[in-house]
DNA sequence: GATTGGCTTTGACTTAGATCAAGTTGGGAC
DNA sequence: GTCCCAACTTGATCTAAGTCAAAGCCAATC
């Protein structure tokens, strides 16, 4: 089902539509090839974890193909998943031994994975990479508070338009699209994962699918595939001005 | 009422309770003292705006004194703070030029700011630095996903316990403290504030603190003015677990 | 082709928190 | 002192979303 990603040394970040953001292969071909030695793919089927917080995590990585998620758990069973990992997202934290919240496999998921050892020593001596890493931190950054608006302040509806032009703007960066024509996509998540990604229960997430839907906002085939006929009208009952800045 | 902070050379990080983080003296002594030629302090007053959302933003700095907030607003107003500026957090991003949220001082602030374009070639050219930058922005990053937990899953008054224990922590980690004696602080929040900062409504904020206040979990003194008896029983109504990771 | 079991939808009812509307408090200006 | 005003509290009511319960819908398996 999951092919192996092509990922030469001669790819170029920029076009790559599955770009390894932490080390790109146009700025830092020689250091790349010190990865090479020690990377290495792992598959995971949908549903599996991948890690469980507060095991130990001696790698670090990319998502290449799926989708993962971050969650947090209380003890009495509530659980929020505070980020959504797409194609090239990258996890774990160099410095850190022990994982702090759950990934757990979506849909099936490739992993690209680096040992975090040699992926620390990179850092440590290649500027440029560790420049990089920071600026995607403070893009997740960016993108955890804007969620935090989400969750602290939007109806279900606008949770849900909200989430929905999340993954379709994410899924337009990785396939070539006309402009303003509709945008269709399939749903990486169930009812449940929606709902643990909202705030919401996952009743409350079905209803304002299905309300979304009779006002002609979206439209269904199956349980998961989406159109959208037009995408500024769902960033509209998202509640967002127009600038789109959901994930920077 | 603000004095001029006490910050030389000289001044060592692990003792000093007013650090900045991003440069330490500890550490970089002669990189401090390049700093030094382009830093400069700014006040704000309790209320005052320190820079709109969207604003071209020429410096970066840390908050000494005094605690401002992070906010993202909706056009109807509804608005979610993003971030609570207590002193030694870092405001601005390198690489940015414009501000992508309002930040207030929420009482009296003082800020060390220093002109980005010579913060940013320090960082360029000082790895140590840019990898403490790295590490405390991957700090917010675990702060802000642990407030996601609490803005999608926590009740009115878990939330209520969950910001009085961050405050307390916060604070405690200002002052020396006896083990497991009360904890005593004032709030540096308006009811409003904390509102925004919880997705609540300030009615629903008021009646909470009453609630507790009732339950003998807090008591007050003045609107403002906290004592907690038992900080774990603040814990336990928080809905965490007792190891205390709310801000790493 | 019937059966199972995950998802999902839909309905009826409940509730936590929002909204609306008075009051109260307390510190600073005069 | 008293006046003022912003910050806060408290009460009465409303509502969006949660809870509980019962079907419906595939796709995989027997």
């Amino acid at each position: 089902m999951l092919q192996e990603p092509i990922l030469t040394g001669s790819q170029n970040c920029e076009e790559c539509p599955i770009r390894h953001r932490a080390v790109c292969a146009r700025c830092e071909t020689d250091e790349l090839q010190r990865l090479e030695e020690v990377k290495y793919y792992r598959r995971f089927e949908a549903g599996q974890p991948i890690i469980w917080c507060g095991d130990r995590m001696d790698f670090v990585g990319s998502v290449v193909l799926g989708v993962a998620s971050l969650t947090q758990a209380m003890e009495d069973g509530r659980t929020q998943m505070v980020g959504l990992l797409l194609p090239s997202d990258f996890v774990g934290r160099p410095g850190r031994a022990v994982a702090a919240y759950d990934v757990t496999a979506t849909t099936d998921v490739l992993m690209c994975c680096f040992r975090r050892a040699p992926f620390e020593a990179l850092i440590e001596d290649t500027p440029h990479i560790a420049h990089r890493l920071l600026e995607m931190t403070l893009d997740e950054l960016d993108a955890a508070r804007e969620w935090m608006l989400v969750l602290g302040r939007k109806t279900a509806r606008e949770k849900i338009a909200s989430l929905l032009s999340i993954i379709a703007r994410r899924d337009a960066m990785l396939h070539i699209r006309r402009e303003d024509g509709p945008v269709v996509f399939d749903l990486p998540l169930t009812r449940e994962a929606m709902a643990d990604y909202l705030g919401l229960t996952l009743e409350t997430v079905s209803r304002q699918v299905s309300a979304l839907r009779k006002d002609g906002v979206i439209s269904l085939e199956g349980k998961r595939h989406v159109t959208v006929p037009d995408i500024s009208r769902l960033l509209e009952e998202a509640g967002d001005d127009m600038d789109g800045g959901l994930i920077s």
